[in-house]
DNA sequence: CCTCAGGTACGTATTGCATCGTACCTGAGG
DNA sequence: CCTCAGGTACGATGCAATACGTACCTGAGG
């Protein structure tokens, strides 16, 4: 019941680079868009974000979010939890999950 | 003497992947850097950033930078110019530039 | 006109990254 | 124990991006 928390690097070791090529991507964009615009940081299903690759592909990206510091996985065995590291990554580049989520607002309400 | 205006999309026409994916490179990133943390917004030669890069390349990132709608490139036939579009991605995507700006202190001032 | 420095155009090698196939692991529930 | 769904590990592949060589253009200044 009690999942072994997977993290990545400290606060404070957060790297832009790092960051940035993370965010470069589609999907990985799209599921941060969707962390940032929940205010309530509730931990989500892998499925939660219906993305349209393989869920080997889905391994993949939610890795390279996790190793960037933006989010953290919680592994339950035969299951995954997501969540966004928001505190860590507001104080290390603030303003950055509120670009994330005004673009979130783009994609649901295009006009 | 007068330069030809080299311009990227418009104002409210900036897409967050693209802008993303420009910033993702490390060179394109000290350019913009540098470009953020300097307030007086002066027009800049291409030279003067000191890439470790060939001629060829370096055409390759500021043409990226311009079709990202990030700089401006001022043409003068033998020579160009650089120059930031800060009030169009502070419209667009307020915060990113300080983000940028604040990256150039780590980059530079190391501690 | 010639030279030179700065830039671009085109082709190409190489690298990086996203994607998926196959095989295997894990825990829940029959 | 068996099955099943969710997830991972490893390898292969295809594609986009980075990088540079060669050739050529442009304007300034002899």
């Amino acid at each position: 019941m009690a999942g072994r928390n997977l993290v990545g690097p400290e606060a404070d070791a957060l790297e832009l680079g790092v960051v940035l090529r993370a965010l470069a991507d589609e999907h990985r964009r799209s599921v941060m868009t969707e962390l940032a615009a929940d205010r309530t940081d509730s931990e989500r299903g892998c499925n939660s974000f219906a993305l349209p690759i393989s869920k080997q592909t889905q391994t993949h990206h939610f890795r390279v979010l996790r190793e960037a510091g933006l989010i953290t996985e919680i592994d339950y065995g035969n299951r995954k939890g997501i969540r966004l590291r928001r505190t860590d990554v507001e104080s290390r580049f603030p303003g950055l999950l509120a670009l994330l989520e005004a673009e979130h607002r783009n994609s649901t309400a295009p006009r």
